[in-house]
DNA sequence: CATAGTGCCTG
DNA sequence: ATCGCTA
DNA sequence: TAGCGATAAGGCACTATG
């Protein structure tokens, strides 16, 4: 490799083992200066589609972000394709949990049988051509047809590009590194500013397209495009109303906090598109707001929320149920959606990014939206009393709470910081008992990090309500790991039975109910606030409690 | 016909 | 969402 | 202290499979 950057010199297509050999070293390195370096002298010799493919790859993705191409490989299919190769057949289980990785315990086994790939070894675009056989892949048969494809591809890769396949499979790298510090590879690679790099990437949100963009000088090109997602613009979580006006008196708008789905409408005469929040494509699912958009007029992108809507405001699982269909027109009825705008990002032509927040407002309100299409609610507020009534009025409304906006903030696509802050509903708390502990993945590997925990039922058993794996710090994990491993009462193997003595305050959003846990109940974006030493298992909170706070819930709405 | 596997959405 | 590491 | 990476559940719909 040209350590010294003297010239830039465009070798072959690399070997996926050379693409392998540099997410090794970046595992072993912990300097995020150091990775850079690394990251942007690989990527400065490559031809173009391995710029793109390494781009992507390096960032955890094998296919652009937000492709509707989907791989459909799970670890079922993987761990069964994988057996094919003569190592050892047993053990799995156990050699998993003390890695927490698949990928590595199925390159110790490789190295441990002495494994020799079928050579010659693999390009990076080859490895790639293959993916794209397995996607192709679908149908009656599919699964033994990606089986029988990941096999031959198994045995032409080497154990440590085996370990790192494992791991794109699963979108997590583990190697310290990810978009963001591939940003900085690819403007060290192409000698650009990282701003620039960081820009491009933001509007064109596909880091692959953007490196091709830096290796050909045309980065400066890159702009917001219609029909074309681009990142969000995110809040910053506060915990009160009393924060934002610390530092004296200060003017925001208020905004409703929807609870649905965050998404961005693009409209180009006919051509409607709706981004989620990861930009994939959802649109389809929504065929009544892509009808109403094709009916308004002008070109533009709207950033907003999807929600439940029958004329007020529903909570979140009726639009669950509108997700992932094959026919959406049937739920159109049943779980009827409207779109709140807040924001208008793009205007007949014209970016609208870089204006003030209360000039794209005014924008935005001179739309002619109709229904489904509804403009989100904002009310300036000046004070922390102003900002509480709104609160007030905003949670009535069957909202999470409110987003302060800076008025004369820019659109900062993909940037979470103080010009958005949200506030939202102090959480309600359980105090329940830990009944069962699970093993962690990754870097909790040989951590009992997943709590399942339980309430009292009415004879006095406990009754299952929901498991959170967040909340503890990694040492009270490490602590709580020793209790649990001295009072299991069963080994499930990846699930410990333990005994009931563990008081944990839980917090959540909101209570459904749910089949799964065996109060009948399941707690939504449970987490654990601490561990209530102080108090008896004979102290936690009883159904009754759970049954009340669920009517509550859906009273209010 | 039941269910295992998969992916996608939220926090 | 949260925690913890790096700069 | 900001920025980034790593961790990871529950619910739902749908498809393939035995």
């Amino acid at each position: 490799m040209n350590e010294t950057g003297e010239g830039r010199q465009i070798s072959s297509d690399p070997s996926f083992e050379e693409l392998a050999g540099l997410l090794a070293a970046l595992e072993r390195t912990p300097q995020t200066s150091r990775k850079v370096v690394l990251v942007a002298e690989f990527l400065r010799e490559l031809p173009a589609e391995s710029l793109l493919l390494a781009a992507r790859a390096l960032s955890g993705l094998l296919l652009p972000l937000g492709s509707s191409q989907k791989l459909k490989v799970g670890w079922r299919l993987i761990v069964d394709s994988l057996r094919a190769l003569p190592i050892r057949q047993e053990g799995w289980i156990e050699a998993y949990r003390e890695t927490g990785d698949m990928g590595s315990t199925v390159a110790a086994m490789l190295e441990e049988a002495r494994y020799v790939p079928e050579p010659p070894p693999l390009s990076l675009v080859e490895v790639h051509q293959r993916l794209a056989e397995v996607i192709a892949a679908g149908g009656k048969d599919s699964r033994s047809g990606k089986r029988i494809l990941l096999e031959k591809l198994w045995r032409r890769l080497s154990s440590i590009e085996i370990k790192f396949l494992i791991r794109l499979f699963s979108g997590d790298l583990r190697v310290g590194l990810k978009e963001g510090l591939v940003e900085a590879g690819v403007a060290g690679a192409f000698e650009v500013p990282l701003a620039q790099v960081r820009h491009a990437n933001l509007l064109r949100s596909d880091i692959g397209e953007v490196a091709l963009m830096a290796q050909a000088g045309t980065l400066a090109e890159a702009s917001l495009e219609l029909l074309h997602p681009c990142r969000l613009m995110l809040a910053e979580l506060v915990v009160s109303a009393a924060v934002p006006f610390a530092l004296g008196p200060h003017r925001f708008l208020a905004e409703d906090k929807y609870d649905g789905i965050r998404a961005q409408v693009h409209r180009q005469g006919e051509e409607v598109r709706v981004f989620s929040r990861n930009l994939e494509e959802i649109g389809l699912q929504f065929p009544e707001i892509l009808a109403a958009a094709r009916a308004l007029p002008g070109e533009w992108i709207l950033d907003g929320e999807i929600v439940a809507f029958g004329g007020e405001i529903q909570p979140f699982f009726l639009l669950q149920q509108r997700l992932h269909r094959v026919n959406p027109e049937a739920m159109l009825i049943e779980a009827p959606v409207a779109y709140f705008a807040f924001d208008l990002l793009f205007q007949d032509g014209e970016s609208l990014l870089h204006l003030p927040l209360e000039e794209r407002r005014q924008r935005l309100e001179a739309l002619p939206l109709h229904h489904p299409f509804l403009l989100g609610r904002q009310v300036p507020v000046s004070t922390e009393e102003e900002t509480e009534a709104a609160f007030r009025s905003a949670r009535e409304r069957g909202t999470e709470g409110l987003v302060l906006k800076e008025p004369a903030s820019p659109y900062q696509p993909g940037h979470r910081g103080k010009q958005w802050l949200k506030l939202k509903k102090e959480l309600t708390t359980l105090d329940c008992l830990v009944v069962a502990v699970e093993w962690g993945n990754g870097k909790r590997a040989g951590l009992l990090s997943d709590y399942t925990f339980a309430v009292h039922g009415e004879d006095g058993g406990l009754l299952t309500i929901g498991k959170a794996y967040n909340g503890l710090t990694d040492r009270e994990l490490k602590e709580m790991t020793a209790w649990f491993l001295a009072h299991k009462t069963r080994d499930l193997g990846w699930q410990l039975e333990v005994e009931p003595k563990i008081v944990v305050e839980v917090a959540f959003n909101s209570i459904q109910e749910s089949a799964r846990h065996s109060s009948g109940y399941a707690l939504r974006f449970p987490r654990i606030k601490g561990i209530r030493w102080e108090k008896s298992p004979e102290e936690i909170d009883s159904l009754e409690v759970v049954r009340r706070i669920y009517v509550e819930e859906v009273k209010s709405r």
